[in-house]
DNA sequence: ACAAGTGGTGAATCGAAGC
DNA sequence: CGCTTCGATTCACCACTTG
């Protein structure tokens, strides 16, 4: 069974309960299966809600061919009403099934999205961002009485106002838009090509797939590895791909046969990457904490050492017990550094630096970064 | 007074109530002073409401700067509540005033407008489209803690469901596209530098100037000139000072003396573009019908010539009553086109052609421009 | 005069660990 | 639980000063 296959590259960690069924696709109801998960099990939520498109008559194209549009059963709502209704049940089982610092995201279109955030809203969600989806390659509007509708929108939400211990891979998007902090507007191409799953006639096997790319930064940037993640509206399996891929376990609910019949063989000839390709890098949030007493301790500072900043506009003189002095004042490196400039508060690591025999500065930072490296040699 | 030199640029055409003082701000609650406006007698509305920001405590910059929040209290609403209250009652309002083709701008962040969003709805507001504005210098997430927030939201709603005759310049917005569909998600630049407002200190007069080019897009592409547009925030008055730019008229409503003041004389230095400048491109929807009986008349076309299509796949024969023929059946150049392909429907004037002496196809679609051209001149 | 550097700022819902 | 301490964290643009 693909579980016992994923199990191998997963970090499985988490502590507290998971529901029985990890890896598996649950016919029927999201809301009466949501309500059978239990409480706190899940680590992300990724759903893709019926948008509601209310479309009236046929569209048709200038060359008069006829747009296929979204006129599934389950896209269609008697009233705003029923809708909010609808999604009031799902997000309030999400919310439930969710751990204290687990987090949620939807995707949708001006027809739906707004009364998605609102509930969400009243019913305790935190908004964390609002995303863009902005597509290359968006289908145009053929009756030019509107702009082109070019992107969708995705909401990123903890559980609740306080929950600040949620997961953000925050070093990880940097690193992958060029060192600069990722911004909510992302642009991907729609699904087409190899990656559209098709059904025994060549047609689309689901109306509304999402691109994994998509999928794997919603992923990336807000589960661990071994993480499970929710999709009450699995569709065509695209979050459970995705996540396979990833290294993250899913739980995927789906009403159509049908869906979960091709969701679930293309979830089968998805090939995991491997563990060592999924290790997060190492933030400077997580590395190890060491007092800058260790560094006098390990001979990098002596006592009675001058510290400066790197224009030598303040000095302090280290003491022996760890503590720095300025101004007949002593306090942790951090605490002078904020005093001298007149601040309330000061990182010391990156402020302060030794001067070498050569008359050269060094960052404090850098030291600690040699202590950082003998634990590691020693903890191996 | 402002009013009067505004005239003689303004193409006044437009029928039906006009509040009594146009180019003019109103000071007060927005909610009262839109009561006293005339049902019916705007045709844009163009919203920057509160955000509803709920911050909680300081925050500072990496170098230990405080961010300047807004913290004003027009921003501070006790719950979700009351937000809804006040967001419903000057909507409510909004589409009083409007005309029955008129439409609704409002400008948000993630804070908001979901909220405001879902009122829309439930107020009976049809969604058009909702407009991503990307900024392209928006302040970092400082503590790494989410994605940058990098875009606010726009919504374009329609008075009713049904209202077909809305204002909307398909043709300018693709030409000032590159002769592509204008798009969804709109990028400029935050407002700073000489067009930002100051105060006699030199700080920001207003914390939360929105860029003229961004309003500008929205005037040029939804509204016509002459058009009144109401703006029940003015705030620093970018809405007047764009809408006297470009020729239309506007209505602003704004509680603080200061921000009126601050207006007033930003709007008075404003010089409105020249009435040539302002004239709509000629749209293909605009342009005068021409019957295909008229190409007939003015000698273009004889009774009896064939017609065919671009690749002579399909002919017909030129009636004198301006029907052509094929198969035996005569109808418009348009159902006979259709008739031929197999198709619901076809533009019959991009599908004819007429083969002239030399034997050159020439679509019946250029020789309509020429009759065009024709009773331009006469016209004029 | 031009280049380089310094300082300031924008609608912001912006910790975590240890005691 | 509250309180204290540690120390991680920013992009584009503009205005102004310094070299």
């Amino acid at each position: 069974m693909a579980n016992a296959k994923l199990r191998p590259v997963l970090d499985d960690r988490a502590a507290g309960p998971r529901p029985a069924l990890v890896d598996t696709i649950l016919k029927g109801d999201c809301i009466a299966r949501m309500e059978a998960l239990p409480t706190g099990s899940i680590d992300a939520v990724f759903a893709d809600p019926p948008y509601n498109l209310q479309l009236g008559g046929e569209l048709h194209r200038p060359d008069q061919s006829k747009v296929d549009a979204v006129d599934d059963d389950w896209d269609r709502f008697e009233s705003f009403a029923t809708y909010d209704n609808f999604t009031r049940a799902w997000l309030l089982q999400a919310r439930r099934v969710l751990k204290p610092n687990g987090t949620l995201w939807v995707i949708g279109s001006y027809h739906n999205i707004f009364r998605v955030g609102a509930i969400m809203q009243d019913l305790g969600f935190w908004l964390l961002n609002d995303v863009v989806w902005r597509k290359t390659n968006p289908m145009p509007n053929f009756r030019g009485r509107r702009f082109q509708n070019a992107h969708e929108t995705l909401i990123w939400a903890s559980r609740d106002k306080d929950a600040k211990g949620y997961t953000f891979n925050y070093d990880a998007m940097k690193a992958a838009n060029d060192d600069l902090q990722m911004r909510s507007d992302w642009l991907f191409p729609i699904c087409t090509g190899g990656e559209r799953l098709k059904d025994e006639n060549g047609d689309k096997a689901h109306p509304t797939q999402k691109p994994e790319a998509l999928v794997a930064r919603v992923l990336l940037s807000s589960t661990k590895p071994g993480d499970v993640v929710l999709d009450p509206f699995f569709g065509s399996g695209t979050t459970g791909a995705v996540a396979k891929r990833l290294g993250r376990h899913f739980v995927g609910i789906e009403r159509d046969a049908g869906y979960i019949a091709a969701a679930q063989a293309r979830i089968d000839a998805v090939v995991p990457l491997a563990a060592e390709a999924l290790r997060p890098a190492p933030t400077k949030r997580a590395e190890p904490r060491v007092p800058f007493a260790s560094l006098i301790e390990a001979g990098l500072v002596e006592p009675g050492a001058e510290l400066t900043d790197a224009r030598g506009r303040w000095t302090a003189e280290v003491r022996a017990d760890g503590t720095i002095a300025a101004n007949g004042e002593s306090a942790s490196i951090h605490r002078i550094g904020a005093k001298v400039q007149g601040l309330d508060a000061c990182n010391g690591w990156t402020f302060w630096h030794v001067r070498s025999q050569g008359g050269a500065l060094t960052l404090i930072d850098e030291l600690r970064r040699r202590v950082r490296e003998e634990l590691g040699r020693a903890g191996a």
